[in-house]
DNA sequence: TCTTACCTACGACAGCGGTAGTAGAACGCT
DNA sequence: AGCGTTCTACTACCGCTGTCGTAGGTAAGA
């Protein structure tokens, strides 16, 4: 389960694997439309640039069908996620999730529903212990 | 309370802003030690281009007294921490915290004293309201 | 006064990420 | 066979960030 080092994703290349994520794997022209419906009109061989470097760093993987390479995520978004709030925990609080997660708690307004969602996974943090 | 629409900064910025966060007002030479002690052996003119970038970019401000600068931060870590966060969530959400915090909260080991303080921070959001 | 130490201003450069153009291969239609 | 469409490969460019080096000011000690 080593997680690498780093995954150090920019923001239009996260917005081409939420693509992947969302809809599966997808050649380059599926991505472009994607991302075009979020409202990011980019060019086709931006797109394919994008989705290139992200096969360098070995987060996507493609194999040819028919014409076109179809491109599918290696990694998962939770990885990212986790990756990526981690970072943010080490820069701001040297690692210590608790207090960000105060202030996010803090700061961000919830519905009652989410509220009882909340409350139940701290919860359940009691009976699995650390 | 305007916030900036974007509080754009790159890591090593951020250990400077730490830096200033953690000590109070410095100069260029102070906060260079803070971030040897951290381990960013960098340079002192690297320092002073970090801290004259972040005066542009308005988030520091300095004046001179004696020899040198002394800078002090002007925003806080809060609003730091919540722009990026927000831009997280933004980007791998689209917006809701929620699932996010859920993840965060099942992925991270919390000790039994901070699970009763993070329960008490969501039961006070109950009395708080939207 | 000359030297030394420290400070700031300015310029430079490389790597990365966002963005795209062009050239050339491959497929299908006429 | 020739043409248009579509795909990939390559190259390029700009702005930002991390990183310094050099040059020139100023204060303080020899």
């Amino acid at each position: 389960m080593a997680k690498k080092v780093q995954i150090e994703l920019g923001e239009a290349e996260l917005e081409v694997m939420r693509a992947l994520w969302d809809h599966g794997p997808q050649t380059v022209r599926d991505v472009m439309e994607r991302l075009h419906e979020r409202g990011r009109t980019v060019a086709y061989t931006t797109v394919l640039t994008f989705l290139t470097r992200l096969e360098q760093k070995g987060v996507v993987a493609s194999d040819k069908r028919d014409q076109a390479y179809v491109y599918k995520s290696k990694i998962s978004r939770q990885s990212v996620t986790m990756s990526r709030i981690k970072a943010l925990v080490d820069q701001l609080y040297d690692g210590a999730a608790a207090p960000m997660l105060a202030q996010l708690i803090e700061n961000e307004r919830f519905t009652p529903d989410e509220i009882t969602h909340l409350r139940k996974l701290i919860d359940d943090l009691d009976s699995k212990g650390s």
